[in-house]
DNA sequence: CATGAATGAGACTTCATTCAT
DNA sequence: TATGAATGAAGTCTCATTCAT
């Protein structure tokens, strides 16, 4: 029987997966060897490259599979919001960004692995996301329907999403004294402020 | 003549600098070999080691020397404008913003050097700079004259330096669709309205 | 098949001990190098490292081995000594002793490169040899049967066994005037009158 | 004035032995730089060069002044013991061997540095030393005049020493479960029943 | 005499990748 | 498909020694 074979090797993925997931956070990229990967993984090294070409593959594999998770749990939150009548633009916008926020709050390392590891490639694929691009739309058509150009609102969202997620790293991941929690009235107000 | 000596040991340190800066900018840190810089340099190994620690020293020492350079042009941009009667404070903000925009224009690879080697540690040494320190305080007392507190202020100054950075490394490092000449107006119009 | 692995494995190790003990003791451990030893071995600089942990590690192993193959050897040379009817105590003890001095007569350089990383670590490692255990209980027993106690006996061992080594190190490492063979006489009525 | 500058010669020697010596018994020879021992005599690199050749060069010449000056200690207390009465042959053997054993128990360090630096070439060095050279010839005569010839005597001599040496190091440098305090009853029996 | 910056050969070690089994 | 022993290029860093000052 195919399948047998092929859950065996789904199997084996996932253990590479986890093993790096936890070793990519825990001591990070460059001081994560191909063999500690495979020794907690409980794989021989022969069998990485069976799966992978190298270890920023994997990288770039884990961090794909992480956000696009994420995304969708963050259109979720919005949605739901949506349900309970919250209608309002901005309100949407930041309960967005507040999902990312408190994410990263408990997922410190996967958030300083995304930021060090971040390419315009990357970028590329997450957009690729069939429900992210249907919420970029979203934003852009409120724009729209507000007098604003394309162009301008793709740009505004860009900040925002850089802004965000800047600050985020820099109040997170360093460990400078202005902690997430003090800094998320300024940061939704100053969100509220692009868009308006 | 003791000079002698002393002049011939900065020559040496300015010539491993120069190497380096050129290699991690052209190169990366990664792919840059201690034998790679000491080549360039035209000094020996043991020499390298006479001066810094590692590898990972001399980026430190590049970048903080780099950065204080620039902050220092920036404020100096700023001066000469208020010299000429600019004494609107968004204005100045803006002005000492498009410096750091306009560098970076012309210099992507250090850009990409300081936000891949960011570190707490190291904005702090950039914020024992005298004069920048001057100026986070002229920025503070603004907002303090407008009624808004010390920490807010603070607050909004993080949120603007965060946006600015991470919206220079998107656009230019990153290869964005979004041009940094097309997104400065956008990106000056959010720091006024942070500001307002 | 699995076993054309593991024995491959053996050549490689033992082509590792070969190569490090002729440059152990022909230029010293100082001097040799794990680029010569692998070299010399015909294998890769890497395999070294597979199988020790540096140098010293190669260098401890190989005293065990030698040393352990060299006891074996004296005592099997008592053995048949008794067998041809030599019952006497003082005269096993010499003939034992004997067999080490014409052994390291041979192996001028071994002996050196035993004293010279001599530890007591190393000496309990020797000491777990299964013969040479009962080897020392034999000494002990003839003295208690004599009415030495047994703590005695040992230290009359331990004085025969570092009287013996010492000699057998200056006379034959060391170049000193005393050839070992002029001093065999001298050194075996030592060993007799100690035991007396 | 001439005098000065000899004197001031001498001063750096003797702050290079020093140093040397305090590095060479703590950390041993091998973990010793010439870096450590000028830093630590507080001269510059160079000047070590100025006065040995290398650092075994150094290691030799302190063992001889270390060694030079035990000996005549030895043989004094061998004469003191004299002076009050003391004149059996063994026992003048063995009261110079114990000042050996004594001192050695409170300088563990210097016997080990001897040990392991030990050759031909020194020991001759050590035996220049004209007080040595006299009580050798004491030892010799006193065997001639009870009948054994010179050579056996020498031998009966090397033996002696080469044991001593041997249990000294071995109970205390190597740290064997025979503490040097119990050896020493039996040691002395075996001088007196070689010399017997 | 004294200095100590500069040297550079080479020691030791790591680890991604391959390939025979 | 899976393995893991073997590889060896590439790397970091040390330190005895020299020599211009």
């Amino acid at each position: 029987m195919k399948s047998k074979i092929l859950e065996n090797k789904s199997i084996k993925i996932k253990k590479l997966h986890d093993a790096a997931y936890e070793l990519f956070t825990s001591i990070g990229v460059h001081n994560t060897k191909i063999d500690d990967i495979v020794k907690n993984a409980g794989v021989a090294k022969g069998t990485f490259y069976l799966y992978f070409k190298d270890k920023y593959d994997l990288v770039d594999k884990i961090i794909i599979k992480k956000a696009t998770a994420l995304i969708q749990n963050a259109l979720q939150a919005v949605a739901e919001k949506q349900k309970v009548g919250q209608d309002d633009f901005s309100n949407n916008v930041i309960t967005f960004a507040d999902y990312f926020v408190e994410f990263f709050k408990d997922n410190q390392k996967l958030l300083a692995l995304i930021y060090k590891n971040l390419s315009w490639d990357l970028y590329q694929k997450a957009m690729e996301n069939q429900e992210m691009g249907g919420a970029v739309k979203t934003f852009i058509q409120h724009f729209n329907t507000h007098g604003t150009d394309t162009e301008t609102a793709e740009r505004r969202l860009f900040i925002i999403v850089s802004m965000v997620g800047a600050v985020c790293y820099n109040s997170i991941v360093l460990e400078t004294p202005f902690g997430i929690d003090s800094m998320k009235p300024e940061l939704y107000r100053s969100i509220a402020r692009i868009i308006a």
